[in-house]
DNA sequence: GAACCGACCGTTTTT
DNA sequence: CGGTCGGTTC
């Protein structure tokens, strides 16, 4: 591959030596050879370069060949990009290395053993609706109504027990309550049915190579002599599975270099295990630990901000960014109205400094806490026609008409993918609903065949209508002849086959007025999976059709995001974990958004919170801004809300502090109070805002919440406010229903008997909080459900009389 | 079996 | 508010 536009691609020009420029840390991390080692780089302190530059090294200057080397990353994006800058860095594009997220990994190694695990090399990728789809089935076997039992629910619960490498048998000694009860039957039958189906799910992903590595010494063997170093990206997000992944394949030599940053572990709901680094030197004692501290990103002002926030944690090894930037803009911090104003806000500020600082759209990043909050953004930046790139919320492969043909493809590769059958047998309606596919289903599972082979019974066709009956025979023929030509034909010839034979565009026609932009994606899967031919991924016995279905299976939102377009791009701070942006905007920093109200009860979710904060912070180059509403839609709703408790610990002078121009002629007390400053005076007495020092447990904030909500109510008669107590979920007027309120104040007493829809009856032991964020602790009489904490206004709990 | 309608529900984050 | 699911009707 060569490379005409880059420097170090010019033959015989003398390339700069890359150590040149490294700081002493930096130097220290990548001349590092043999021997385990840990790498703790903070935010924009350059790891990505220590990595690509120490796996240039090893090939360069210690004979060390690219297919030795193994390297993890966090998205397929930041893969590519590790690629790239090591074939800068060589001056050609190594073979051989494998470079790719734990989930394309264990894929590819997975193909290599697929037999072992029961399945074969063209075995289907379940996403995790699929899993979902396949643990509701199961459950349904059971008798089990989807209704009291979530199968999401379930599917979780066996995804965190995979993801702990707690095998089936092993959690059915653990399951004591019975809703674990539930899962360990269902979790018992999950691995036969995804044999069957040919399946795997995305955490199998991660467990199946570590069985396999475990239970075959030779493979394991084999696998430590090919891959002599292995480099892990990210490492704070690692689970325990993917622990034990790199734990085996390091060895006794234990040429493992992790590189990593604790005050950035936002995946622990994803069962990420932060212990992974803050012990790595457990495991390997011997370990070189190598700090990079000095931050070559952000401007001193950001930093400061960023190292204020992150040392409330607790949880921490420790390390302070350094600034070697000159000192630029203060972070400014704004409270707006509501939603909508903060957007223009946003929006107004990027028009402002578009021109002003001549900077591009791209320079401007936009993120928040959650996915819903994108909405009043994009409002805003279409009122202004200003282009925008949204990272996440809705995938390209989740959009139906998507789903839909790859659904196709995954039955064509994998006539065993019993999911995928379900999702196009009658697509588009061919007259095959809900009672045939059960019938099917119910062949299938007496005679342990795929749904696809069930349907070409003669006992089960002649038991269709005619209409049906042809219209089954129909769609197993195109399936069949397009599973002929599968091996030959490339992707894209198949799909457009697909939807020639579907006549697709009349059906999306048929479905609603957005066709239009529903072929145009189906175009441009078209488009994507011509190209995906093109890059071999270099495993053999494989058809185009299964490297497209894995990749397509495996991308991220992020992994999309097209680094050349001029549009600002708007994101969660998860997804925006690895970028950097001149200019980021962090909205919605308010108490039960950012953080989330649920973090409050965990003090581990809370750290966790405000490492997400940490991550967003630490994203912006030269300026950062920090904005909070008073008011927000939520699920339809207003809700009031005050400034996120992040807030409370920064230093006056560290930000600059505004207000929008609504929110000033609002003129609410505690607005200006904040604006001018941390002073005491014009508030409730115990106001976090009149000068109270960080250390407080936060229970004794709800209160003030309540109070404050309420002092605005009656305030401004008239404005929709959203109250507290029992359940009310709506918009009440100002003058609630006293009989309503009353009765739920009744209830909420110590000692008062409730009982729960799930959980049965119940003494309530203790209260806290009000208004929404109220919580009631159970003692439930039912023993394996013991004493719980319930949030009142989910729990739809019922005062019981005895 | 399909189309329509209303109830309900849920909202963190993603490979 | 918006999407999904279940039930009802044709």
């Amino acid at each position: 591959m060569s490379h005409p536009s880059t420097p170090a691609g010019h033959a015989g020009a003398p390339r700069r030596d890359p150590l040149d420029g490294l700081n002493p840390a930096q130097r220290d991390a990548v001349l590092h050879v043999d021997g385990p080692a840990l790498v703790l780089a903070g935010a924009g302190s350059g790891k990505t370069r220590v990595l690509t530059t120490r796996i240039a090294r090893l090939v360069e200057h210690h004979g060390v060949d690219p297919s030795q080397i193994l390297a993890v990353t966090f998205t397929n994006k930041a893969a590519g990009e590790m690629r790239e800058r090591i074939a800068r860095l060589l001056g050609y594009a190594p073979v051989g290395m494998w470079v790719g997220t734990f989930h394309a990994i264990g894929a590819r190694m997975l193909r290599a053993h697929a037999h072992s695990v029961g399945r074969t090399p063209s075995f289907t990728i379940y996403d995790e609706d699929d899993t979902t789809g396949a643990i509701k089935r199961l459950l349904e076997r059971h008798g089990v109504s989807p209704k009291d039992t979530s199968p999401k629910s379930v599917a979780s619960a066996i995804s965190d027990a995979k993801n702990q490498l707690v095998p089936a048998s092993e959690y059915d000694g653990l399951a004591k309550d019975p809703f674990a009860k539930t899962v360990s039957l269902v979790f018992k039958d999950l691995e036969p049915a995804m044999r069957q189906a040919n399946a795997v799910s995305f955490d199998d992903l991660l467990i199946l190579p570590v069985q396999i590595l475990r239970e075959n010494a030779h493979v394991l063997e084999q696998y430590r002599k090919r891959f002599r170093y292995i480099l892990v990206d990210e490492y704070q997000d690692t689970n325990r599975a993917q622990f034990e992944f790199v734990r085996l394949l390091g060895g006794e030599s234990g040429n493992v270099m992790v590189v990593g940053d604790e005050d950035q572990s936002v995946y622990g709901w994803r069962g990420a295990d932060i212990r992974n680094i803050l012990d790595f030197t457990k495991t390997w004692p011997d370990a070189k630990v190598v700090r990079l501290e000095e931050n070559y990103r952000s401007t001193p002002n950001v930093l400061e901000l960023a190292n204020v926030v992150i040392v409330e944690n607790k949880e921490r090894l420790g390390k302070t960014l350094r600034a070697t930037r000159a000192p630029g803009e203060r972070v400014s911090l704004v409270g707006a109205l509501d939603d909508r104003d903060e957007a223009d806000y946003v929006i107004e500020e990027i028009s402002t400094r578009r021109a002003t600082e001549h900077r591009l759209l791209r320079d401007f990043a936009i993120l928040y806490r959650t996915n819903a909050q994108s909405r009043s953004l994009e409002e805003a930046l279409r009122k202004r026609g200003f282009p925008y790139r949204l990272v996440g919320a809705v995938r390209f492969y989740d959009r139906r008409e998507i789903r839909d043909l790859m659904a196709y493809l995954k039955l064509v590769a994998n006539p065993a993918d019993n999911e995928a059958f379900r999702r196009v047998v009658n697509v588009p309606k061919r007259g095959i609903g809900d009672t045939s596919v059960d019938m099917l289903a119910g062949i299938a599972e007496r005679e342990r065949v795929p749904l696809l082979e069930a349907a070409r019974r003669p006992d089960v066709v002649s038991s269709l209508r005619p209409a049906a009956r042809t219209a089954l025979a129909e769609f197993i023929a195109l399936v069949d002849r397009l599973r002929a030509s599968a091996a030959e034909a490339s992707v894209d010839e198949l799909l457009r086959d697909l939807v020639a034979a579907l006549k697709y565009g009349d059906h999306l026609k048929a479905e609603g007025p957005d066709w239009k932009d529903r072929e145009l994606n189906v175009q441009s899967l078209i488009d994507g999976a011509a190209e995906t031919v093109a890059d071999e991924g270099g495993e053999v016995g494989l058809t185009p059709l299964d490297h497209f279905l894995q990749k397509a299976t495996l991308v991220a939102g992020v992994d999309a995001l097209d680094a050349n377009a001029d549009a600002v791009t708007l994101m969660t701070m998860h997804n925006a974990k690895g970028l950097e942006f001149p200019v980021v905007f962090i909205t919605g920093l308010e108490d039960g958004l950012f953080p989330l109200a649920r973090a409050y009860d965990e003090p581990a979710q809370l750290e966790e919170e405000r490492r997400l904060f940490y991550v967003g912070i630490t994203r912006a180059e030269e300026k950062l801004v920090l904005t909070h509403a008073e008011q927000r839609l939520r699920n339809g709703e207003r809700m009031q809300s005050r400034p996120s408790g992040f807030l409370d610990g920064i230093p006056d002078g560290l930000v600059e502090r505004r207000m929008t121009m609504k929110a000033r002629s609002s003129g609410r007390a505690f607005l200006s109070d904040f604006g001018g400053g941390r002073r005491g005076g014009g508030r409730d007495a115990g106001s976090r805002w009149g000068g109270g020092r960080r250390e407080r447990a936060w229970d004794d904030t709800d209160e003030q919440t309540s109070s404050w909500t309420d002092r605005a109510a009656s305030r401004r008669p008239g404005a929709p406010v959203s109250f507290p107590a029992g359940g009310a979920r709506r918009s009440t007027p100002a003058t609630p229903d006293p009989s309503e309120e009353s009765q739920d104040a009744a209830m909420l007493v110590p000692g008062a008997r409730v009982r729960h829809r799930k959980f049965g009856a119940g003494t309530i032991a203790e209260i806290s909080g009000a208004g929404r964020d109220a919580k009631v602790r159970i003692d439930f009489d039912d023993e394996t459900i013991g004493r719980k904490t319930l949030v009142v206004a989910q729990a739809n709990l019922e005062r019981e009389w005895d």
